[in-house]
DNA sequence: AGTGGGTCTGAAAACCTTTACATCGCGTTT
DNA sequence: AAACGCGATGTAAAGGTTTTCAGACCCACT
C-alpha cells in the first residue's frame, strides 16, 4: 500500500542502498544516480517510514516539551519559539501541560522521555532531586531554571531589576513593594534576589509583601497589603499578578499611576492593551525558545560535553504604569 | 544496552511471543504465566519500543494538533482539553502553530500526517479545496470551522447570539453594531449568520460595521466607526477585538456600559479581569478539545462512517460592560 | 479408545530502513 | 605491468515488536 524504498530502488534501477544514500548523503552517490533517484522519489511520493528509520538509528526526530500551564500568557511565545527552531532543524514537537502538578510533571517527563530525543522543560516546578532522577540519558535543557550543571536558558532578571529600579528612582520613588510570586518558583527567588541587591545598591527601601500565587487573583489579593506598605511604587513577580493588583486599585479608586506606580515582569501581549497599560520587565519569550532547542541540539550531538547555559537579556518597556512619585 | 522483549522473555522463561501477548492481550495468557511475565518487566523496567511496535502496527500512538496562533488566547484552552483526554487515551501529542499562514497550514498538515494516526484541525485557515486535498487517508477532525461532510466540532453561536441579543434587548438596546472578524474566517460568518438571523426575529436593527483582524489593533481601529454608527451596543467578533473597542472608548471618555454596552465572544481569562469587565459569550474551549480527540478516537477505529460531528452550548457570561440602553 | 475442540504457547515471518562489508571497475603509482 | 587505492554501488544483516500459523496439551464427548 504505502510506497517503500524499494519502490523507489526498482523504478530508479538501483539498489535500496542506494537510494537511502542518495537521500541522507547525497555527496556519496554519483550526481546521475542521485538524480533519477529523486526523480523516482517525486513520481512515487516517496516518503520515509519514521518508525523503520527510528528503529535502527535509536533516534526519533522528535523533541518533548514540558509547560506547567498553557494558558499561562507566558508559555504561548517560548512554545512558538521552539517550534519554528525545531521545525528549521527538522524536528517535531510533543508538548505536554501538567496543570502546574510537580508529580504530573515527573511521570509526565518519563513517559516523555522514551518516545522523543530531547527534551526542554519549562519553569520546571518539580523538585531538584526529583529533577536529576527524573533524567535517564535523555539529553535536557531548562529553561526560565538553573540547576547545577544542567543546560538551562535563562533570563537576566537581575539587569531587568536593574533597569526598573533605575527608571522608579530617576521618578522619585524611594520606597519599593514587591509582590512575589510562589515561594518554591526559582523564578521568584531568582527576580527577588535581582531585586534585593539592585535596591541596596541603589539606597531604596524594599518592602517585601508576602507571596501569592502567580494569578490575577493574587495581585487582587495583595493590593491591599502593598498600600498598607505605604509604597509609592511596587513591582510584581509578573504581569498577570501585576493586573491583578492594578484592578484592585481602580476598585478603591487608588489611581495608577499618579498615587502609586506599577511595574510587572515578562511583558505578556495583555500588558499593552489594559488601562493604564503596564510598565514591565519584556523577556524575550520566543528567542528563549528557539535557545533552548539550539542548545538542545548541541547536545544531542556532543552528549558529552555540558553544553553551555545562556542567560538572555531583559528589556524594560515603559508604559503607562509608571509616573513620577507623589509628593507625601 | 535497552531492555527487550526478549530479555523479558529470558527472565520469565517464557516466549517474546508470550510476554507480547501478557502486554497486549493480557485474557489470552494463563493468569500464572502473565504474572511472571509482569514481574520480568517490572524487574527489567521494561518498556516497548514504539519504533518497532509502530513499524509492524502501522500505527504511531500519537496524534497531530494544528492551530493558527497559540498567542490567541483562546487556543491554550482547547490544547489543554486535547491533551488531557489523549493522554487518558495514551495518546501523545504534536502541536503545531501555523502563525496564520493559510500555505504554511497545508504543508504542515501534510507533514504532519504521516507521523500521526489522526489530526485535529483547529479553526484551520486554509481554503475548503485545500482542506479536501489534503487530507489523505489521516483520519482527520475539524474544530470551530464546518465543511460538508467532515467531522467537526463547532460551539453554537446562533443560541450564543440569541443570548446575547435578548440580554441586550431587555436592557432596552434596539440599534445592535457588529464588528466582523476577517471575512474570510468560517467562524466570523457564522457568528454574524447568527446574528442576523437572531436580530431580525427579535425585531432589532443590526448596524454591519466592517471586518477587522482579530486582534486588539482591530477593535481599537473600529471603535469609531462604532460611535458613529449610533448604536447603543456592540457585538464585537471576539474578545480581543471588544477588549480592543473599550480601550478606545475609554481613550475617548466614552463610558461602558452607560453609553455603549460591549459584548464580546469567547470568554478569555482576560475577560473577567478587565476593568469594566466583559460580557461574552463563553465557549467551552476545553471540552471542545476533548470531544475533537473523543471524535478523533472514534473514527481511528471505524474509519468507515463517517463519524458524528457536534455542536457545543455556549452560554453568555454577563459582567459589566453591558448596562441599560442610554435614552437618546 | 479415538476424535474433536479448546486453550495456551512457541517458532518464524514480516514491517522498512540503515549500515557494515563486499564487490567491481578504473585510474594512478611504483 | 602489476599492485594499489579509491569511488560507486550492491548484498545482507540488524534493529524490536507483532502476528500468523502451527504445535502441544488437556478435556470431553462419542
Amino acid at each position: 500500500m504505502a510506497v517503500t524504498i524499494k519502490d523507489v530502488a526498482r523504478l530508479a534501477g538501483v539498489s535500496p542502498a542506494t537510494v537511502c544514500r542518495a537521500l541522507s548523503t547525497p555527496e556519496r552517490v554519483k550526481t546521475e544516480t542521485r538524480e533519477r533517484v529523486r526523480r523516482a522519489v517525486d513520481d512515487l511520493g516517496y516518503s520515509p517510514n519514521r518508525a523503520a528509520r527510528g528503529l535502527i538509528t535509536g533516534r526519533t526526530g522528535n523533541i518533548g516539551l514540558v509547560v506547567p500551564d498553557l494558558a499561562n500568557p507566558f508559555f504561548p511565545g517560548v512554545v512558538k519559539g521552539i517550534q519554528a527552531r525545531a521545525r528549521e532543524a527538522d524536528y517535531s514537537v510533543f508538548v505536554a501541560d501538567t496543570d502546574e502538578d510537580p508529580s504530573a510533571e515527573a511521570s509526565l517527563v518519563r513517559s516523555l522521555g522514551k518516545q522523543v530525543d530531547g527534551l526542554v522543560l519549562c519553569s520546571p516546578r518539580m523538585s531538584e532531586e526529583d529533577l536529576r532522577s527524573v533524567v535517564g540519558d535523555t539529553p535536557l535543557v531548562l529553561l526560565n531554571r538553573r540547576v547545577d550543571q544542567m543546560p538551562a536558558i535563562t533570563f537576566d532578571s537581575l539587569g531587568g531589576m536593574r533597569q526598573a529600579i533605575a527608571h522608579l528612582m530617576a521618578l522619585g520613588h524611594r520606597r519599593i513593594a514587591y509582590v512575589g510570586g510562589p515561594r518554591t518558583s526559582w523564578s521568584n527567588r531568582d527576580r527577588l534576589n535581582g531585586l534585593r541587591t539592585v535596591t541596596a545598591a541603589a539606597g531604596a527601601d524594599l518592602v517585601e509583601v508576602g507571596n501569592v500565587l502567580p494569578q490575577f487573583s493574587g495581585g487582587v489579593a495583595a493590593a491591599d497589603l502593598v498600600l498598607a506598605a505605604e509604597a509609592t511604587a511596587v513591582v510584581a513577580y509578573n504581569d498577570v499578578v501585576a493586573l491583578g493588583l492594578i484592578s484592585r486599585f481602580a476598585a478603591r479608586s487608588i489611581s495608577v499611576p499618579d498615587r502609586l506606580s506599577v511595574i510587572g515582569f515578562d511583558d505578556i501581549s495583555m500588558s499593552a492593551m489594559v488601562h493604564p497599560s503596564l510598565t514591565t520587565v519584556a523577556l524575550p519569550m520566543e528567542l528563549s525558545g528557539r535557545a533552548g532547542v539550539d542548545l538542545l541540539l548541541q547536545l544531542m550531538q556532543h552528549p558529552d560535553q555540558s553544553g553551555t547555559s545562556r542567560e538572555l537579556e531583559t528589556h524594560l518597556m515603559v508604559r503607562g504604569s509608571t509616573g513620577p512619585a507623589p509628593r507625601i
